[in-house]
DNA sequence: TAGTGGTCTAGACCACGGC
DNA sequence: CCGTGGTCTAGACCACTAG
């Protein structure tokens, strides 16, 4: 026997292919399986529920096991640093701060954050290089009571990128990608045009008890997001 | 006690937060570790590997277990139907088939694919409505061999999108997102001007032995990609 | 080669939620 | 109510790999 929690991964997934699980239809039971396949009910338990985290299967407590009628499979995206994204691509990553300042915080930004109008943040403005090519321009605003040392990060030397997610790992946030014409400022950062259909990120990232950092990130022209499924 | 895999993992993540397990340090092993929090080892097992999967931590057998100097996170972006998209939206989806023919395989989707010229392949353009306004366009290719029926999907009655959901499910594909000026031709299905930056998704997706279909998806200006993390 | 994580087992109890 | 998945346990063996 040997059977492993792949193996019955890999024949579950067989009959959902072949059918002889249809869509919509219920699966049999967890102890069943284990009984048919020659294996104990955890080894299903573990290969199923990693069918039902991929999105082939959805289970609930008493009503059984189904296979999900339209599979919603779901992609990961890596958030690397952007150092590595660029030295990924086999170039050779640089930065350079362009301001670093507190200025008053924008209405929008302290919204996204949530933050009152008084909350001490720090703004800075960064490009990254990639062979000494503009990649991206980041505009970013850090909350300084969630992360006081910001203040003094030596950001000449890390990006501020790195400088956080080394010393401020966050709990969760949002990601939102959208196509945008590169303003005038992304343009002279840039080096393109204005107006050119660009890639903008804008991420906003929330430690255990406050919001961490807001950042919109424009990508120069022919940046691509990839992802696996 | 009563501790489940869920209370470790939240003590784990505590100790990694707190930095009482500094970035890049090697932490107790799991045995050590049950012992110390009176639970199996399985169960300490379940915690550290869920954190690891997250990014956390980095396993290694005889190497132990070590917190990710500087974690990578991973969002999952789930990839829905594109009227469940719409209708998430709170809005009416609808569809139209712009044409469906058998042209000739042009070599950029043949190498997509891996396919030769001669591959049947049936092309199918379509537009997608949100309450009766244009939300993207659709030029799709579909491998015959690997789905025959496809030939008479009644896509006047359900979309090119959903058929294939429902009737190919598949192995694995790659995604690609970028922002890109909009085609004379995109312009005038999405009621844009040309050149407008608009967000295109790149999909081609593969079943167990064969490709299965090539689809450039233009979205109209506005489009967002949202990620949780 | 020894230590670590990866996995399987057999059994048990529990929580949820259709019925 | 009671069947189902969710989880814990104690023990065991295995696979990998750093030292």
């Amino acid at each position: 026997m040997a059977l492993g929690w792949q193996d019955v991964q890999a024949e579950a997934l067989r009959r959902i292919r072949s059918r002889e699980w249809a869509p919509g239809e219920q699966i049999p039971n967890e102890a069943d399986l284990a009984r048919e396949l020659g294996c104990a009910r955890a080894t299903v338990n573990r290969a199923l529920r990693a069918l039902a985290e991929a999105g082939w299967l959805e289970r609930r407590r008493r009503a059984g096991t189904r296979v999900a009628p339209a599979p919603l499979r779901r992609a990961q995206v890596a958030i690397p640093l952007i150092r590595k994204e660029i030295e990924n691509r086999g170039q050779t990553a640089s930065h350079a701060v362009i301001d670093r300042n507190r200025p008053p915080l924008p209405p929008p930004i302290r919204a996204a954050l949530g933050l009152p109008a008084t909350a001490p943040v720090e703004r800075v403005r960064t490009l990254y290089l990639a062979d000494g090519r503009p990649f991206a321009c980041e505009d970013r605003w850090v909350h300084l009571a969630a992360v006081p040392d910001f203040a003094d990060a030596p950001l000449d030397r890390i990006d501020p990128n790195e400088w956080l997610v080394r010393n401020a790992p966050f709990d969760h946030g949002t990601l939102d990608y959208c196509a945008a014409p590169a303003t005038a400022e992304d343009a002279r950062h840039l080096s393109c045009e204005t107006g050119a259909a660009i890639m903008v990120l804008t991420r906003t990232t929330f430690g255990p008890a406050a919001p961490v950092t807001h950042v919109r990130l424009a990508y120069a022209p022919g940046y691509h997001l990839r992802l696996e499924i």
